[in-house]
DNA sequence: TCTTGACACATAGTGATCCTAGGTATAGCG
DNA sequence: CGCTATACCTAGGATCACTATGTGTCAAGA
């Protein structure tokens, strides 16, 4: 998978993530690589920033968390995260019918 | 359509327009605003450097023509173009079929 | 015990690429 | 003669995913 390929498509494939409840950042990454089957396997530098830049966004809110001596970060979909998921969820279909129409 | 969205497939989509013959940029530029009814109206200065760095790649070839006055370069896929875009087309399915994976 | 790997977070800097803004020039129309 | 469409070009800016690097905990194995 290209770097470029994923972008601009990034920030919906986290929300997504959390769509189903929270979870901190190591989860988000592991379940991308899983619900893809691979081909999202991202690298925390890419991961993390993004995260925090939904939440500077407004998307998502964060708190701490200690699990067996680890201490996470848990991310949740703000209503304002859930209501932008489904907004890219429509772009992206769009913007799907649009690349086939000319790949096609 | 926000501009990130297109990064990473920008190629695939010019390479596309030119699989069923050659043509000059400004015909790939309206061509591309056809096919996919107005999702892709790009500016000049986003396609032509595209097509400048595809030849450069030897996946394009271009020559100058004249038609009613007015000079135009016109570009043809080459052999290594129209395998490149087969490769992408088929990366392409793979990321909508990723992507849709993780927003489903 | 010591080392390795998985877990878990973070950020600075790099590179690719699409867009903006500006430029040149011809043809046709009112 | 000015305006619009056609047709090309490039420099610079902005965004964003990635690389590289750092910190620290825990469990398993040598």
């Amino acid at each position: 998978m290209k770097a470029e390929t994923l972008k601009g498509h990034l920030d919906a494939l986290i929300l997504a993530t959390l769509r189903e409840g929270p979870a901190h950042g190591y989860a988000v990454i592991e379940t991308l690589k899983q619900r893809s089957e691979g081909a999202f396997d991202l690298a925390e530098g890419t991961v993390y920033p993004v995260l925090h830049r939904l939440e500077a966004d407004g998307l998502l809110s964060s708190a701490w968390s200690v699990a067996s001596g680890r201490r996470r970060r848990v991310y949740r979909l703000t209503r304002r995260g859930r209501a932008d998921l489904a907004e890219r969820h429509t772009e992206w279909t769009s913007f799907v019918h649009a690349v086939e129409a000319v790949l096609a």
